[in-house]
DNA sequence: GGCTTGCATTGATATCCATCGATGCAACCT
DNA sequence: AGGTTGCATCGATGGATATCAATGCAAGCC
């Protein structure tokens, strides 16, 4: 029988917070259900959609009454959506009068990139 | 310059380039829903562990054998999970003998890792 | 105050999913 | 052939989740 060990590396956690990434170690149960949490944040397409509606805003905000009506689903399914992206840290929001302005936050995505990443492309980050 | 040598399977879309990016421009359905699929792949502690076991194995192989100890699951629900794995592009897996080995695609990790990446983080802390 | 609009929350429900034990199947070993 | 090991598949089940109608709540308007 072909016993390996699977040793978990010391989590060197150089220049990044969380994770230097997935293929550079084994991830760790906490680190992993982190990961997962925003990973299933991702893993619905009108969530998707929703947050690239967002995102690709160019004045970097979009009204909720601008988002609802693209879809062919309820207003409260469209707004339960976005509090699960909200709670994952991939948006947030703010009531101004009127109405719901909601903007992307990048670092969290931008801190899932760099962990999807695989290091055969070298380069250096500033 | 700086082309990619890679031979990106999971590329031949025929309706042009799949997704240039979250950010770039709105999803559309069908982009929303495959890629959800890939995000719900990876929505998943185990998953992810999993994954990142296959990924970072310096031989590039991992065998069942040594997936299966490393977790407090029974060896059906680690199957199920490599079998999402592998249904969603991200290993694959080949029968040598009596054991069976998985590797990583990291074509499909890269895609992803592109997709979410925003087109410059300027330094967004408010 | 009373009415309307925009959005969130609640409660209910149908479907999906992670997990398990049991079983099947392929390959190796006497 | 018979037995054993490694892994996949099947069927069942409890918990998670996506969705909706109804309701709540804040803000503007009459």
């Amino acid at each position: 029988m072909s016993k390996q060990e699977l040793v978990v590396i010391g989590q060197t956690d150089e220049a990044g917070a969380c994770c230097p990434g997935l293929v550079s170690a084994p991830l760790g149960e906490d680190q992993a259900m982190e990961l997962a949490r925003l990973f299933k944040a991702l893993g619905d397409p009108v969530r998707l959609r929703l947050l690239s509606m967002i995102a690709s805003r160019a004045g970097g905000e979009v009204c909720v009454c601008d988002l609802t009506p693209a879809f062919d689903l309820s207003q409260p399914t469209i707004s339960h959506h976005l509090k699960l992206l909200r709670q994952a840290g991939l948006i947030d929001c703010e009531r101004r009068g009127t109405w719901v302005y909601y903007w992307a936050l990048p670092a969290t995505l931008d801190r899932l990139a760099a962990f999807l990443k695989t290091p055969q492309t070298a380069e250096t980050t500033t």
